[in-house]
DNA sequence: AACGTCTTGTTCGAAATTTCACATAGCGGA
DNA sequence: TCCGCTATGTGAAATTTCGAACAAGACGTT
C-alpha cells in the first residue's frame, strides 16, 4: 500500500466507507467521472474534506477533470486493505448470529465467514447456510486451518468476554463485537463495537432536542 | 430537558451510549456508586472525558463520592430523550428487515416497531411478529393513527429514496436508514445511517497497517 | 465544628480535525 | 503550441475536541 501519512484519522476511514458507498451507486448509474464538489454534496460532506481524505493514500484524481468512478472505487478499496477476501469467525448463532449468516452481502463486500461457533448444545452439530456449528473450544484448532482472521463476536452480553478469550487464543487478527458489553484483549488486536442503538438514540436525542 | 450549552458534539451522544451499556452492566454487577476513573476505564476513555460529557447535561455526581449508578442511567436517558418509548415504523421487511422485527431488544431499550411496510405484493398482509405487512402507500394513514415518530429503512438500496420519502410524506420526525445508499430529506428531519461494513472496514484496515 | 480526604465540575492550554484559499497541473480548442 | 478553463492537491488559518490541572464541595472522622 501507499499511505502516506503516520496517523490517519478514524472519521477518514468512515468517511472512506461512505465514498465507496456512493460510488458504487454512481457508476451503476452510468457516472464515468466525478468532481470531489458533486461526490462532496452526495455525501454531506465539504469538498476539502474529500480531497485531504483520499491525499492520505494517494493522487487519485485527474485536476482539471474530477476522479474516474470505477478507479477511485479501486483506489479506495486498496487503501483500505479490503481488495480481498477476509475469512470471519462467527461466534454466537443467535438472533443476531443468523441474520449475519443470512447476510449475502457480506461475500459482496469481501467478508465470508468461514466458520460459526456456539456453546449452546442444542445448536451444535446443526448446519447451517452449509455450515456446521461447532462448540468454540474448537476455535483454535480450526482458525489456523480456515485461515480465520476476523472474529465476530454475536453472543448474549454476558458471553461476549469468554467469545473474545476464544478468539485470542486462536491467533485471530481483529475483532468486531456486535453484543452490547465492552470486551478486554491485548492492545495490539483492534476491536470495533456495534450498536445500532446508538443510532437510535442520536435519533431520539436529535428530534427532541428540536422541540425544547 | 435540562440542557446548559447550545451545542453538543455528535462524539459525545455516541459515548453516552456506551456509558449507559457499561453502566448497566456494572448495575447488574451490584455496584452501586463509581468514580469518573473507573467508569473511564471501563470504556477506555480519559475521565474527564466523561465529567465533561455529562457536564453538557447538568450536575449529576457527588464530590468526594462519585455517580450513584441508577441515578446516573436515568439521567443520562433523560438528557438523550430516551426515558419513553419511541414507536417506529419499519419500511422493508427482508432479510434485515425480519432480524429488526424479532429482536427483542428493541423494546428494551425504549423503541418500539409498532407498523412494517413492504411494497412486495407476496409479502403484504403476511402476519409476522403479530404485524401485518402493509403496503408503504397506507403510511401517511397509519402514522398519525399509530403516533408513529422514527422510520426505519431496511429496504434494498435502490429503494430507500421511495421508502425516505413516504416517510416524509407521512409527517416521520426522524430516519435510521439500514440501507446501503444515501438519502434526502428536509434538513429538519434527522438522519442517521448503520452500515456495519464500516466497521469491518476498519478493522481490515486496521490490521493490514499494523502489517506494511 | 473543624480538618483531611476524595472526587467532581470547570478552566485553560494543547492537539487534532476541518475548512478556506490558492498555486499547480491536466485537458481541449483555437 | 499556446491559452483559458477547471478541478485537484496542499499549506495555513479557523474551529472543534480533548486532556491535564486545579479549585470547589461533600462526606466521615475526630
Amino acid at each position: 500500500m501507499n499511505i502516506k501519512s503516520e496517523h490517519i484519522p478514524k472519521a477518514t476511514i468512515g468517511r472512506l466507507a461512505v465514498y465507496i458507498q456512493v460510488l458504487e451507486n454512481l457508476l451503476r448509474d452510468g457516472n464515468d467521472v466525478i468532481s470531489s464538489e458533486k461526490l462532496a454534496r452526495a455525501c454531506s460532506v465539504n469538498s476539502s474534506q474529500i480531497r485531504k481524505d483520499l491525499a492520505y493514500f494517494g493522487e487519485f484524481g485527474v485536476r482539471g477533470v474530477g476522479y474516474y468512478v470505477q478507479e477511485l472505487i479501486t483506489s479506495i478499496k486498496q487503501s483500505l486493505g479490503i481488495d480481498r477476501v477476509w475469512k470471519c469467525a462467527l461466534i454466537g448463532v443467535g438472533n443476531m448470529g443468523t441474520a449475519l449468516l443470512r447476510h449475502h452481502d457480506f461475500e459482496k463486500r469481501g467478508f465470508k465467514i468461514c466458520a460459526a461457533f456456539d456453546c449452546d448444545p442444542d445448536k451444535i452439530g446443526l448446519e447451517f447456510e452449509g455450515m456446521e456449528i461447532v462448540c468454540p473450544t474448537h476455535l483454535k484448532e480450526q482458525a489456523p486451518e480456515l485461515n480465520l482472521e476476523i472474529g465476530i463476536i454475536a453472543t448474549p452480553p454476558d458471553r461476549a468476554q469468554r467469545a473474545a478469550n476464544h478468539l485470542v487464543d486462536a491467533n485471530i487478527r481483529g475483532i468486531i463485537n456486535f453484543a452490547p458489553s465492552r470486551i478486554n484483549v491485548p492492545k495490539h488486536i483492534p476491536v470495533e463495537y456495534v450498536d445500532f442503538f446508538d443510532h437510535l438514540y442520536s435519533i431520539a436525542f436529535q428530534i427532541t432536542l428540536g422541540n425544547d
